[in-house]
This record gives C-alpha cells, sequence and structure tokens, in this order.
DNA sequence: ACTGTTCCGTTCGGTAGCGCACATAGCATT
DNA sequence: AATGCTATGTGCGCTACCGAACGGAACAGT
C-alpha cells in the first residue's frame, strides 16, 4: 500500500525534472495524515511543508466569535504551508478532512531548493497564485451565494481532490466549514438528496450525479478550478 | 512637489539597503495615478509593478452577475500586481481610489531583483502574505459582520493608507467596494454621522472621531493591521 | 436489552439586508 | 431662473438566514 504513494501523485512533484526529483526525493518524509489532524496552528512557525497525495485538508481561518470559515483547501493539487517560504508564520489552521498519505518536507531543504530556483520553486509560487484566488472566491461566494451553492461548491472541489465519490463529514462538520449553521446544511443536503443528486446518512456522504450538482452551482466553482488548472499547466 | 514623492515614502522601498537601493532607483519610474484608474484588468500579462507613496488602490474580484467586492487594498504599505512575480497574470482588477503618486518597475527588473534574493525579494514575500491575510480577513467579514462594522473596517483601513483625515468616495462607491446596496451604506453612513464620528457630503467624507470608529469595527481590522505590521517588521 | 452518544430533521420567531420605487437636495450649465 | 444631473434619504414588502429548542433515529458499548 505504502508502495503506492509515490510522491509523484502531488501534482506539485509530479513534473519535476528528473534531477531536481532525485535531489529532493531522499529528503521526502512520507506521513500518515488523520481525519481532524492538525497539521498546523495559526501563528505556529512552520516545520514542514506538506504535500499530499491522497488526502485533503482545510485552511481554517478564525473569527473572534468563535466561528470559523474554510478559506481554501488543499489536496494531491498542492501543498500544505505555503506561508513557510512567505513568512515563515501562516495565520490560519490546517485541519486534515479526509486522511489519506502525504509526503513532507523540512524546512531547510524547502529554503534550500526555493534559493536554488528550480522548478520548485516556480511552482510554488505558481500554486501560491491559485491559492490566493481560491480564498478570494470565497470572499465573493460568502458574500453573494446561497447555503445551497456554497455546499454545492465545496462537495465539487472536494470530490476533485479525492479518488473516488465518496465524503466521510457530517453536516455538523460541513457547517463549520462553510460558516453557517448545522441546520441550514440539514435544509440544502435535504434538497440535494431528495433529486437524486446525492446519498447520505451519518457523515458518509456519496456523490450520486456529479453533473446535477454542476448544474447547482454557483460560478466560483469553475473559476477556482480553472484558475488552477492554468496555473498549474505553466 | 515631485521632489517630494522620494521612493522611500513606500514602506516596501524604504529600508532597503543602500546598495540594492541605490541598484534600483534609476529604474523606478514616477507616475501619477487618476481617480478610478485601472492599472491592471483581470487576466491581464503584468508589465509592472506598482509602488504607491500617496495614492492606494483597491483590489477587485469581480462575481459573474455584475456585482463585485474589494479583496484587498493598497498604498504606500505596499506593492499592487504582486502577481507578476507568482504567475504573471493577476485574476483581479487594480483601481485607483485615492489619485496621486507612485513608483513603477519594469517586470524584468523585478525578476532580476527576484532572481539575486535580495531584501525586495524576502520584503515582496513577506507582502504576499500579508495580501493573503487582508483577502481571507474579508471573507471572514464578508460572512460574519454587518454592514455597520465593515464600513468602519473599511474607513479605518483606508485612513492608515492616507496621509489626511478625508476620503473622497461616493456612498455608491463605497457600496460597490464592500458588495453592498447604496442605500445600506446611507443607514450606515448616517449613523457614524449621527454618532458624531464621520462628516460627510457628496463624496466627501472627513473622518472626526477616529476612535470612536475603532469602538466600532469587529476584530477584523485589527487583525489585518497586526499582521501585517508584524510581517513589515521582519 | 439497556443506555448514552452522535447525527439528523423540524419548527418558530426574529432580523439583516435585498430589490424596488420614489422623494429631496446640492451643484453645474446655460 | 430654468434645467438637468448626481448624491443622498426613506419607506415597503420580501427572503435567506439566524438562534434556540426539541424530537427522533442510528449506532456503539456494556
Amino acid at each position: 500500500m505504502i508502495k503506492m504513494q509515490s510522491p509523484r501523485k502531488n501534482k506539485l512533484l509530479k513534473d519535476l525534472p528528473v534531477a531536481e526529483y532525485e535531489c529532493i526525493f531522499p529528503h521526502l518524509e512520507l506521513i500518515q495524515t488523520s481525519l481532524g489532524e492538525v497539521l498546523f496552528e495559526p501563528g505556529e512557525k512552520l516545520q514542514y511543508l506538506y504535500f499530499p497525495t491522497n488526502c485533503f485538508a482545510s485552511l481554517f481561518y478564525d473569527a473572534e466569535n468563535g466561528s470559523s470559515t474554510e478559506i481554501a483547501s488543499v489536496g494531491n493539487d498542492g501543498a500544505v504551508g505555503v506561508a513557510i517560504f512567505l513568512s515563515g508564520t501562516a495565520i490560519y489552521r490546517a485541519v486534515v478532512q479526509s486522511p489519506g498519505y502525504a509526503y513532507r518536507m523540512q524546512k531547510s531543504l524547502v529554503m534550500q531548493q526555493f534559493n536554488q530556483h528550480g522548478s520548485l520553486f516556480h511552482k510554488l509560487l505558481n500554486y501560491t497564485q491559485s491559492l490566493i484566488t481560491y480564498t478570494a472566491q470565497t470572499a465573493v461566494c460568502n458574500r453573494f451565494h446561497t447555503v445551497d451553492q456554497r455546499l454545492c461548491r465545496f462537495l465539487l472541489l472536494s470530490l476533485d481532490r479525492l479518488p473516488s465519490n465518496e465524503l466521510f463529514l457530517t453536516q455538523e462538520l460541513i457547517a463549520n466549514i462553510l460558516g453557517v449553521r448545522r441546520e441550514g446544511i440539514t435544509e440544502a443536503a435535504g434538497k440535494l438528496q431528495q433529486a437524486g443528486l446525492i446519498q447520505y446518512s451519518r457523515g458518509h456522504i456519496t456523490v450520486l450525479d456529479r453533473s446535477g450538482l454542476e448544474a447547482r452551482v454557483c460560478e466560483c466553482y469553475q473559476v477556482v478550478k480553472t484558475e488552477s488548472e492554468r496555473l498549474m499547466a505553466a
């Protein structure tokens, strides 16, 4: 099983030139992440940069009153903790939403690669831009779109980061992610289930009709996806 | 007048080591910006990185239905167009909200400085982080706080980027920035005026009681400000 | 089989902000 | 003075969402 977890499964590591990859590879540490695990807390000095292969994490931003919102999520499309080379410290919390494997790189190695201006350096900068896009789109979506639409966006973006069409999240958790009441999710999810688009029970969500979700989602989903693909192609 | 516009007025350029500054200085081009001027459009290939000295710009993110929101603003505390070294293209629009002067740097020079890992390089990375913070906080604020609070936040953050206590913005413009109805601003601003905190008429806003605004604003203001100061100190 | 816990469904009153329509007031131009 | 434009004020019905409370249903452990 672990053999299957090649670092190449992560899209940032996937297309690295052979020389660079071989230089980095020995220093990559495979780790297993569990549901709800916190990779780092806001304000904490980052030690590692994480490259998920088959797990994904949400970046949470706390509000004063105890509520919080997801401002971005990261799967095998990116890296968790880009602040490590920006300033050293992130102001958000990184929480594992779907358990699995990830590779991590020591800060010193990240900085070394960074200083050599390799391929990884450029990919990380591009990826940073796509994170900014995600965050900005979240701001827009929070402002203009309904809970129903935001739920669809969340489901679709999550699916894109996972191999299967199943998610393991309670309505309570989704509510926290979107920054709404739990009851709001009950209602929105109920509609989707009645329409036959998803099927859920006790924290286990199965997406039955992907295109149906796409028909209901706001534009935010496509914007984030397209921009991210554009940046990764570069 | 123009003589007064030393590049050193911009906080990113202010503390550069002498050697680096003298290398950059000859290539800085002083420009004058006018109200409403668009520095770049979303998707456009960036040519310049702008360093405002006494003007400030808003970064706007468009939603599909024609509305838009400010996701961050930049004054003499930063640079407009950091995407130039991230990916080359921004997905937001940069609009001058308060006219004045700025210096700009050709892309080639930016990249050259970037590759030399000078002081500017590190400052720009740090500043990128503070932009991300601003954007994330906007997402949170859009989600949890009232129009009244958001207006206070906007006024305070704008004041911080300006030399005086006056702003030239109609209620209509502020509404676009915050992504709310014009009438919402009429109401919120009316309250502030009645409380004697501001005075306005036909697009001319004077802030009379700064600390009064600070008493009403949500935490978002302080978070953005503190984080930005922390990052600039580094 | 019993019990506690987690997850989901539903109801109900309250409110912030929306969309719309229209009124007024300051300023400019002629 | 007359006209027109732009900025601001106000009122009204409507909807999405909130906060709180409660009920039921699935599951886990003993």
